[in-house]
DNA sequence: ACAATTAACTGATAAATATCATATTTTTAA
DNA sequence: TTAAAAATATGATATTTATCAGTTAATTGT
């Protein structure tokens, strides 16, 4: 189970890719590999974090507590991401909790060995900074979807983000099963109201579900409906 | 009016300030100091930059625009920011507009000094990179804002942070006077939904205007109001 | 396997917000 | 300076969304 960053494919997909064979090679060596299992937070706001965590396996939500006691999900990460960069760049404690929707692989990296890279490495750097830019401007997106769109056209973005980012199981449902709580989190809406549409988008043929699975029908027409049709 | 980069005290306050003596020099010849006038664009969404922007004075907005046709303003940018940077680090057309509020001057500098330094000076870099974290968690406090609170409480929220980002002029009215419109873009709101509240909160007495203008007369229960009491 | 807990669901209603219509004020440009 | 255009303002109403109350279904731990 344990092995070295330096045969890992994982890296591929994120900044660690940039790292020089020494570097990496410090890495492997101070790396701690975790399993988290589902529900299990792998940090919390607020907390101090002593490095980052290259996801491996599973699925974590990223999401922040609100005055009114609810949940908002910024973002959902899965293999290959790196969570707890911000929070580790900048010093600070973490804005957002970062907890298990599947049980997780992980392996955790001591931030010492993040920022000796980040200040020797410009080319690692200049990766992170890709990433970062990249994550800014997805979240500028989410802004003015949140303030400009229904929940309902929400809704479906959410069915389709959620199909193209972690695809279907062999019976046609989405491979990334979410609670009707966490659904209504992504989206930003009362658990409730969720749901309604959740049946409403059942009875007009634009999604099927069984039992809290749900698979996409009608993808032309979620697709529209997103757009204002 | 035109001067050197190495003297000028704007780049304090941005990532500029890591930069080598070598690295400003090139910057400052290549650099060229626009104005832009009160509701021009400095870029638009889509277009491709081939360069960042210095905010010598002024203040711009940057906003996109949703399906609906209105605009959402994302970040409000003054003196000493620099614009255009994801852009120029991702290498894709903008995903926002930056619009004058006001009459600005601005320093347009060419990617290329940027880049160059970007994979020479890991110290620049870096210091770019902490500027985006921070811009990062912003934006996820703006998500989590927008969804969990009411309107009412984001007016509130948007009245002080205009006190405290842009201040206050000599009568105590906020010295960044936007539009009713643009107000309601910060909000996330329709015009009139913005300007029902103004009305409500000049009625019990949390702010008072004269004209455009707007000032803060009760910042205590304005608080409170954002708070959720 | 089953009681207990939690999640999913539905209806009724209240609250928040958007939309449309229209009046008034302010700004702009000829 | 003044007519035209744009911005601000307010009322009436429709729509959207949240909240509360209660039911049914699914999960969990023993």
């Amino acid at each position: 189970m344990e092995s070295r960053c330096e045969n890992c494919i994982i890296r591929q997909f994120n900044s660690l890719r940039a790292m020089s064979k020494e570097e990496l090679k410090q890495v492997s060596d101070s790396k701690i590999t975790r399993t988290v299992k589902k529900g299990e937070p792998l940090f919390e706001e607020g907390d101090k974090l002593n490095g980052v965590y290259c996801v491996r396996n599973g699925i974590s939500k990223l999401s922040k507590l609100s005055a009114n006691g609810k949940d908002q999900i910024v973002k959902l990460a899965s293999k290959g991401e790196v969570l707890g960069q911000r929070s580790v760049i900048s010093q600070e404690s973490t804005n957002l909790s970062a907890i298990a929707v599947d049980d997780m692989e992980v392996c955790f990296i001591p931030k010492e060995s993040i920022n000796n890279t980040l200040q020797k490495n410009p080319n690692f750097t200049l990766e992170v900074l890709r990433h970062m830019a990249h994550d800014l401007k997805e979240a500028d997106d989410v802004i003015v979807n949140i303030s400009q769109k229904t929940v309902k056209q929400r809704m479906a973005e959410a069915f389709l983000y959620l199909k193209n980012n972690f695809g279907e199981d062999p019976e046609g449902f989405l491979a990334l099963t979410l609670s009707r709580e966490d659904i209504s989190n992504v989206v930003g809406t009362a658990t409730e109201s969720a749901i309604r549409i959740i049946s409403e988008f059942k009875k007009k043929g634009l999604i099927h579900t069984s039992g809290k699975k749900i698979g996409i029908k009608d993808e032309r027409k979620l697709l529209e409906m997103v757009e204002g049709f």
